[in-house]
DNA sequence: ACAGCACTAGAACGAACGCTCTACTCAATA
DNA sequence: TATTGAGTAGAGCGTTCGTTCTAGTGCTGT
């Protein structure tokens, strides 16, 4: 067997998860789809359900934060990189026919009221992303403030237009998006090297 | 009893879906929390869960309509509207200790692989809702195709910003992305220059 | 009075849930 | 050979799920 019965179950667990929620993911579902037994899942993760998520989304935080490090590196502008970001996420939702959306965003809204430790693993990972888009700024020559508050509107931005075309079933509002995301980075200070501080 | 059986179980399976998601919603919740029997339910929804269901997004669609028309009407200038509303969803989050958020999108991420009637309604709550915003843009002044991509854009990040600021318990990611709305929508030909009063 | 209807009430069903439990395989040691 | 510990395997626990079912209540029209 070429992945380990353990990593197999945290990324069949990162996909469940990804795609019915916590709730309405199965132990007996991840262990089946993982082609590994309940037993195994309780071997690796005495502490049951919540464990295999928290793990799980963990694991989905980091390879996200993998896919956004590089879209974001792969174009020198900030306002291109993110619009690329949109647009890279847009042709992952639709190779998989709308439904591999964010990692988290689903665990997280059903866990809200609680302080249960996937809610702490969501709210980290969101921080992570929103900190990689921020450092891209800075490095672009983004006033601190600035790169704050533009982290916080892509991310969100991105989370939202994920969702909205996951529902419509379009590329559109991810597309769409990412444009308005670009013209409101370039709204500051214009290009790569000056810096921005209407606030 | 001031409001019908019918309609505390609609509102309150609205509530609870906002709030669990579909998955972790049970019937049996909604009847004892809506002060109603079981009977009752399958009586006045004898299509079941899903029919209950549907029936609460659509009730949460207007009402959240309701909101957005006045928070966009309470102001003449489209970009500070936008931003107002941004606004009023922080306030009404807070104040719901970050559990009463977007009454659909937990809903709809659970039930993303299928047509079912409840990813039908959340699809047509956010397009509402876009229309709304866009028609807003329309009336001041905004050209067609600039409107639908800025209200495309606004319905996704406040969306986002909403799931941000609930996982943070904080309101700043709504007050950013609000402010940052009404940067973009501005940097389209200028403020309220055009239609001042639209009534 | 009585039939008809809208609605209330909750017991009970099969299925699925998370989890615990015992039994087993098998390679590595003594 | 015997023992040990990691990992596999799944039966079965108590509970809850969505749903169905029968029984009963209260109001209306005749």
């Amino acid at each position: 067997m070429q992945t380990s019965t353990r990593d197999r179950i945290v990324i069949t667990a990162a996909r469940l998860l990804q795609r019915q929620g916590y709730v309405g993911t199965g132990i007996k579902q991840i262990a089946q789809e993982a082609q590994a037994t309940l037993g195994s899942v309780y071997h690796f993760f005495p502490g049951g359900k919540e464990t295999v998520a928290v793990a799980a989304i963990e694991h989905s935080s980091r390879e996200f934060a993998a896919l956004l490090r590089k879209a974001l590196d792969a174009e020198a502008d900030p306002a291109t990189a993110v619009d690329s970001c949109a647009g890279q996420l847009a042709e992952e939702l639709r190779e998989s026919g709308w439904i591999d959306g964010c990692p988290v965003t689903a665990a997280a809204l059903e866990t809200l009221g609680t302080d249960s430790p996937i809610q702490q693993a969501c709210a980290a990972a969101l921080r992570d992303w929103e900190e990689l888009v921020r450092d891209k700024l800075l490095r672009g020559g983004f006033d601190a403030q600035d790169a704050r508050e533009l982290a916080t509107t892509v991310i969100s931005a991105l989370e939202g237009a994920e969702v909205t075309a996951q529902v419509t079933r379009s590329e559109e509002p991810l597309r769409t998006v990412g444009r308005q995301l670009a013209r409101l980075v370039r709204s500051y200070g214009g290009s790569a090297q000056s810096a921005g501080g209407t606030g």
